[in-house]
DNA sequence: ACCTGAACACCGTTCAAGT
DNA sequence: ACCTGAACACCGTTCAAGT
């Protein structure tokens, strides 16, 4: 974790905290994680940490720089399961359908981190560089399984990043679908979905993203 | 703007409001589309209509209720939505394709409504039952037609209701990318997503939801 | 340079009281 | 039954002042 690329000019103590703002943002993960996007609050993150409450000021803009921040280490957490799920499962397909169960089991495992990531609280107009870089990481992981199944011939020569656009379409439908308690069934009581009904439709989703819902005969190329 | 159809309920001020709720329920609807969910306030609401800003709590129990009831009034604008691209397509593959292109637009156009229909504002828990019906509702569009086309041999004979929920998945995957300005090309400055974007990638996404990824020598089944 | 404490302008919600 | 007005407990953010 401690990969602070100049934290080390950092004196022993400037005063009350050694990196207030790797604090911080270790806070409001945990917060989000428990309590959710809604339920977090800079007064209390920093009464948790131990601080003023403007102290935060020092080092995020505003609220939304501290969101940004959170999904910035998201799209890296993300990145990296991609990747490890590409290079455990082979490099070939199964590789390429383990990194839709790790998108799917990222966004169900944090639900509510998921949802700071794509959920709009973050406006593109802002231009976050870093966030923009970990975002396009996780996506670059993406394109570079698909762009490695083309050369083996395994999927369509379509554009790649068409071709990965709709990839992603469809792992963060089935991830959003299973994160916001569409896939309840009548049984199911309350809550979000079960993790079993996630499984399923990720499952079908992976098979039907290969071959199409079309019946063989109805092909059309 | 002035899109009132029938807000001649405007004049004097009567101590009795002739029907606040409606009214409260349009002037919500107005400001998401506006200022997008954060810029909601109950206070500014009331404000706009020319009641107390306690008013409110007479017809909805809370901003939750709130926005669930907008969420509500979404799903049914979105469900008829769907219905009428489905019959306007003849009930039959090009009407699938375009209850997709339709779902899309919806999103498109109202990007914020479409957020608070799923960005987890309302949780699954309340337990509005409006709310359920009319999300049941459009969904069952999509099953329908989904069951017609299987009729017809058309698609594959999966289990429709999976089957439905792997469409859904798509188009809300699609939607959500769309308005989240995650598609924007380097040239694109700034702001979501231009609509050609999205075009682009739901045309896409459409043909391969039929045929799949796969190339045709490797299709397994 | 980093943090505190008090202040400001907001917000959702409640409740006795008016009509 | 429907609505008002004042009040309460919060919140994000700012800023002079401390260390």
């Amino acid at each position: 974790m401690a990969r602070s690329p100049r934290a080390a000019r950092k004196p022993s103590r400037p005063y009350h905290h050694g990196n207030l703002r790797r604090a911080l943002l270790d806070e409001a993960l945990a917060t989000i994680g428990s309590d959710g996007v809604e339920g977090l609050t800079l007064r209390e993150i920093g009464a948790r940490v131990g601080v003023s409450r403007s102290a935060l000021y020092r080092h995020f803009a505003d609220k939304r720089a501290l969101l940004a921040a959170v999904a910035t280490e998201g799209f890296r957490t993300l990145r990296r399961e991609l990747v490890a799920a590409w290079e455990a499962g082979g490099r070939g397909r199964a590789g390429f359908d383990a990194m839709g169960v790790a998108y799917v089991r990222f966004s169900v495992a944090s639900p509510a981190h998921y949802r700071v990531m794509f959920g709009g609280f973050i406006d593109a107009k802002a231009g976050d560089a870093d966030l923009d870089t970990e975002a396009a990481g996780a996506f670059q992981a993406l394109v570079d399984a698909l762009a490695a199944l083309q050369r083996d011939g395994l999927v369509r020569g379509d554009d790649t990043l068409t071709m990965a656009r709709f990839v992603w379409a469809n792992v963060h439908g089935v991830a959003m679908l299973g994160i916001d308690g569409q896939l309840r069934q009548p049984g199911d009581g309350c809550g979000p979905g079960r993790a079993a009904d996630v499984d399923a439709l990720l499952r079908y989703a992976i098979e039907r993203l290969h071959t199409g819902i079309d019946r063989d005969a109805a092909r059309r190329s």
